[in-house]
DNA sequence: ATGAAAGCGCTAACAG
DNA sequence: CTGTTAGCGCTTTCAT
């Protein structure tokens, strides 16, 4: 573990084989166009020398790296944490590295991982969620940095994300259909702002066409004992037996349904007896047995291929994208799976 | 959203600011001995070119980077999840950038991710999983970069992880506390061989010195309808309803114990009735109500801070830790945490 | 088919 | 206190 001794360069290289830097950039590079002799000649001085290109030095004098920036909301929630994963696999796919910032909510944090990505010249940025405000926003802008929303819409660049409003219609005529017509809408702020009122607006389509009232979105910050609706704060609890009680909620998000289920369990309230619930994701947990949440699926296969694509094709040929154009809106269908988590409204 | 434009370099500034690069250089790096005046007219030009220095050529001309690359086992696991956000967060904390790669328990991966990462010269490594078998520590050996290895052990390099010995014994002593003699391990391939003996050999320790006899380990991949015992195939459920089955099983990780949980809530066998279930691990997870694992936490955050923090100071105070040097091994305490999934072993 | 040479943007001596 | 200069390792014309 000596490690003071620094890597050996092109130079070194070029000195062990007997030619040129240049040769053995060619080599590198793989160009054609060199005999055949002196490759091998190169490659075994590679060899000898556990020769590694430095990559900075390539990106330095190339003006550009094979290195995608990505901005994830939260690792702790499995739905970033598995998005994270395939964002990761499709960059390796495309030849580049990724490099993640884990944003945590905070718009700080987001602002300080756009700059350290800038300064590193990625070649492009895959949000995974929004920074909230918008000075992030003004600085990759005028940075230029090609940027593409991956489970998120946002006006000023190119997005891939499921078909919210139609998931949120899905949820919530499936809950229709069993019965329910007191269904209250539920939102936590793992979801972004938009992808959360197009599904809060999915719901609405779908309780309007069945002739029933919608309900504003009730906030609810997981862990807390009470709830926002409008800016009206209540005890959840009372939310969930009081005399308007709901007898299904949709909710916004995988992980904020399973906080609501056990909320439910540690109030001894009966899931889907007492309240039928869907959520919105698909992450794996949801299938277990012992959770069996009935939800809205997101492909996220799809969303992390067709995002990082978009993003390498950004990137690859270049700059040429009008000023004015709009930006790229992709949208994947959503299903719907149905678990042990809803059921029949109660007769009554 | 014109991206063709370069950005602004030190030169543009140094020539805005009607200075010479190396003064605007001495205000970015912020060494004193730069007149007052000097240095707003530098911040001044620096603000209106929105100039941002190239850390790659910072890096470059340096020969060293603030970056610091992160394999990670599976970000699908939960107990990875967690961690790779604490050590992201820990490094920014040092001022270093982490970037991940996702290796699934592949050793391809971790090669061509090991490879990926000293190209673009890392100042160092933390490894969250084992490469399995050799060839990439042969290659980070040779090639230098200080390594740190969290949450396992590897006797090429230094280590931070939680004393596995211990929770295996602890666990065991809690179930034979409850009064269960037919106690079983089980492991899956989440966990790396290492940890997974040394969680095996406590819970041997605590077997040895209770009487009982200790099993060899029960080798499961989740998912699949059969186990290896020795080298024997055998079907997991016949293990689990036998003659010979055990009335607690003590599982070498959370995620292995909940998928475990998992299959016998398909087949009907309760928890803790039929058999008791530990873990290990403490991922948030195993605290819901409906999961309630028993299990030992591991510290996850104690482990983050110390593995980073050894490996930046690998990586400051340089190289000379003298050739022969024997690793460094920082061991962290666990501690049993009593949930639902255990109880008394039936009476009979 | 190979080599020579000019930089990429920045830092770090060293002069002034 | 500020400017000059010599690289860092590599790619990329342009000659040879």
């Amino acid at each position: 573990m000596q490690r003071p001794i620094k890597p050996p360069t092109i130079f070194d290289v070029a000195a062990l084989a007997g030619v040129s830097k240049s040769t053995v950039s060619n080599v590198i590079r793989d160009v054609d166009g060199v005999a055949e002799l002196t490759r091998t000649r190169v490659l075994e001085a590679i060899q000898r020398l556990e020769y590694r290109p430095n990559a900075l030095a390539r990106q330095f004098v190339q003006q550009r790296t094979t290195t995608l920036g990505v901005l994830v909301g939260d690792l702790d929630n499995p739905f970033y944490a598995e998005m994270a994963k395939l964002i990761e696999r499709w960059s390796s796919h495309h030849g580049y590295l990724a490099m993640f910032c884990n944003i945590e909510g905070d718009d700080e944090l987001a602002l300080g991982g756009v700059e350290a990505l800038l300064e590193h010249r990625v070649a492009g940025i895959v949000f995974l969620a929004s920074s909230g405000r918008s000075p992030a926003v003004e600085e990759l802008l005028r940075q230029r940095a090609p940027v593409v929303f991956v489970g998120l819409r946002e006006d000023w660049g190119d997005s891939v994300a499921a078909s919210d409003a139609e998931g949120g219609r899905l949820a919530t005529e499936h809950l229709i259909g069993y019965g329910h017509r007191a269904i209250a809408y539920l939102t936590t702020p793992a979801v972004e702002q938009r992808a959360d009122r197009a599904r809060h607006a999915g719901y609405r389509t779908a309780m309007r066409r069945a002739g029933f009232v919608a309900r504003p979105p009730v906030r609810w910050i997981p862990g807390h004992e009470h709830v926002r609706i409008g800016g009206r704060p209540t005890a959840l609890a009372e939310i969930l037996v009081g005399a308007h009680r709901p007898t299904a909620v949709f909710v916004s998000n995988d992980i904020g349904a399973i906080a609501l289920q056990e909320f439910m369990d540690v109030h001894r309230l009966s899931v889907p007896d007492d309240i039928s619930l869907v959520g919105f994701d698909n992450v794996s947990l949801a299938a277990f047995a012992r959770i069996s949440l009935t939800t809205v699926a997101q492909p996220l296969e799809d969303l992390a291929r067709l995002g990082v694509g978009r993003l390498v094709e950004l990137i690859e040929r270049d700059g040429q994208l009008g000023t004015g154009n709009s930006p790229r809106v992709i949208t994947v269908p959503v299903k719907l799976v149905v678990r042990g988590s809803s059921g029949p409204a109660p007769s009554g």
